[in-house]
DNA sequence: GACTTAATTAGCCATTTTGCTAATTATACG
DNA sequence: CGTATAATTAGCAAAATGGCTAATTAAGTC
């Protein structure tokens, strides 16, 4: 996977992205898997929403088909990541907006 | 309508513009606006896009709805406003990502 | 091998979203 | 006043979203 993204495949990661932080419940994964170091396993995640499990695991293909967070499984785990770089391309597209220098 | 929110404010305004940037006409609306000096007709806005006028009206409800853009009425026009504090909350929301300080 | 545990997949249903055309409202103009 | 123009509202249909339970897959354990 280059790591660097064609502009059609910018803009359709950028689709996904922000398809995927729409709602809040993965909003919350997001910010979850922040504040405990990156690194959760599905069941850790699931663990902590009010949502069964099934639906928790729908959220977080969302968000791994938006590249927010990645996946390696160990066992019979899975363990997602949080991948910043695709967040930070909210902050790109959020650059288009800033002032022009006079 | 006061200018700093409370948090549940906050956090529901937040949940409509992450709503409103789902989608695609709707960020090209913000961009559009944005380099259109911030402020448009709804038929300049409509003219631009290929969706149907009544279509592109509905969009533009949603950036309201959300507080990303406001409306003024001149004669029978109705000229939009773009709102970049409540686009700035978006930042504020990928601030939580930061890492903390070492 | 039988059983438990982690997690996903399948399938269903209710709701929301998004597109359209037709109808309506409201202002401007001759 | 009658007509044209700007824009929204109404109403419909197709598609996507998001929740659930039940079933399945895969790995670890006794």
């Amino acid at each position: 996977m280059p790591r660097k993204l064609s502009s059609e495949a910018r803009l359709a990661a950028l689709e996904e992205v922000f398809r995927a932080l729409a709602h809040l419940a993965r909003r919350q994964i997001l910010l979850t898997m922040h504040f405990r170091g990156d690194q959760m396993t599905a069941g850790e995640i699931a663990g902590r929403f009010a949502h069964s499990w099934p639906t928790t695991t729908r959220h977080i293909r969302v968000l791994e088909l938006a590249g927010l967070i990645t996946q390696t499984r160990s066992g019979r785990e899975r363990i997602y990541r949080l991948d910043r770089d695709r967040l930070a391309m909210v902050n790109e597209w959020l650059g288009w907006f800033e002032k022009a220098p006079e």
